[in-house]
DNA sequence: TATGAATGAGGCTTCATTCAT
DNA sequence: AATGAATGAAGCCTCATTCAT
């Protein structure tokens, strides 16, 4: 299937990771209203027109990431949850996927991101409620609390010890603020 | 006469409102970036080089803006929680806070907005921690987990019935998402 | 007669040459162009308005700048040369007033005041040579190489001694550049 | 086709060529705080933003525009000079270039453009008083002095017969204005 | 007459997108 | 399909001048 691929099109699937890997590089640094298409193309071999050979305009470029972010990520955050036998499981589960995601070289998990996440950790917790994991909160408002969370934690360096912040964060959630009577 | 003729200054005073408001609208409806200069001038009486006699530039009212919504929105946000006799009483004054706030007609509380009173929480968790009202957690995760799940529950209307809202949000953090055996 | 000036016009007066002087001086520093009239009053105790009490425009200035810069000057730099018995008298005449012109702490004697001073001094040329103290040359191009080179030889500092620059002028235009036979 | 086609680079040679002819000729006629970089290319046929893609500023065009000047006009200018066996033909030479100079049609030769050529002057007077050409005086002062009355002469009009103009201006420069005794 | 804020035309420059090669 | 120059709308800001007090 891939030798079989005409050279045209390997040249065109390079270009076009080319454009998006540039793209995400370059609207994580400058946002995506302060980042120019001169400046995506520049972080690529490829000339200005191009650009638009593989996306509409620079706002297509932005979707296209959305979507890989959303196809990559989304997996890979929720993996473990749906087998897990415990609001304890769950719970480790998810803040243990999200250091680990931080914790990885690109490290290009922005919150915007996570957020990618959210829809797909909302209707977990509603599956998990269903199951007698949970008790029957607000699922959206716990998935935007664990999301909040776990991202404030990461920001400020807790995902280097990524057991360690699992831990501190699944125990949170697991039993609240109060202290034992 | 002169007593009663701070007129000038009146004047500058209600243009600089002015500028303030039409510059909060204006953000809000297209974001810093899509916003320009001159759409701010343009919601206002003014004309267009009167902007740069208040601020100096677009970057500048942000800055006033942001300064006005820390001046009034982070006491009423904080109130009552630095008397609150447990955890309850503060996620409580934390909670209703937040949802009155919401309810209000000129209701121009973003997310952003919020964020004004991080800090503010972050210290008063950290204190509700040293006098034995909160397990000791990571508080600066607890703060965004809250300030998250209060958004999130806001904007999908709960903040209609604040009382009930509260008492939902109050208990997910106060007891955590285990049930009990 | 200054006794007899109402207070008003002692006051108008001095605020025209406070705008004068501040004006001077600006646009000394920054160039016609590049000054601005908020420049201008700014080195002054003047608010902005006044300036247009005193002058029509910005132009207006330059011109009662340059009028007061002619009768000023005019007077002091052709002075001794109506006067001269011969070539050298009045070109030493000529000068050593550049260059104690150019040595006052005021030192505001540009290259465009100098100018002012460009027809007294082709006419007095013309007197001359009538009188018999020059040869027929041509009386413009002998004023513009006199004022180009004393212009040039103050801006670099051979004016701190003004005798012996006076001295080495003199003799550069009365014999010329040929070496003697 | 590829030998015969550095097509584009034509073009943009051209274009750079567009750019530079008009903002001489509107600098010329407004002077460069007077101009705009709009006048410069509605003087052209290029649309407005290809103006930066050629120079980065009204700044940058200008230094384009000195050093074309300088490029073209110093070795006209200063022909002749270093040849010269006498201050007489030294001058001659000098006198001639700029009279030549300024007679022809495209007569684009300002002022300012002359002074391009100081240095020049001044280095190749003092070569000359290092020859024994000249007696031993202010280089620079005698360049500023040729030069303006060189520059005076050619307003005048007195370029339109540049033999007689020349021989006049020798003459002055060579033996001085003083008469015989 | 002095004040200083208001006015608004217009300057320089950037940038997403198009287009000829 | 790739190239990279051309396009021109639009942004931010400055400043001479006017005007209400």
């Amino acid at each position: 299937m891939d030798a079989a691929l005409p050279r045209r099109q390997q040249v065109k699937r390079q270009n076009r990771r080319f454009i998006l890997e540039a793209a995400r590089k370059v609207f994580a640094e400058r946002g995506y209203d302060g980042a120019t298409v001169r400046d995506i193309i520049n972080a690529t071999p490829l000339a200005a027109g191009t650009f638009y050979n593989y996306f509409t305009s620079k706002e297509d470029v932005r979707r296209a990431l959305d979507a890989q972010t959303a196809e990559a990520l989304r997996p890979r955050l929720s993996e473990g949850r749906k087998e897990a036998a415990t609001a304890e499981e769950f719970l480790s589960a998810f803040f243990s996927a999200v250091f680990a995601l931080k914790a990885e070289p690109g490290g290009v998990l922005e919150k915007a991101d996570l957020q990618a996440g959210f829809e797909d950790l909302c209707a977990d917790i509603e599956a998990g409620i269903a199951r007698g994991l949970f008790l029957p909160v607000d699922a959206a408002a716990l998935a935007a609390a664990l999301l909040a969370a776990a991202d404030q934690m990461a920001e400020r360096g807790k995902a280097s010890d990524p057991a360690e912040a699992t831990a501190a964060a699944v125990l949170l959630f697991l039993r609240g603020v109060q202290p034992p009577i």
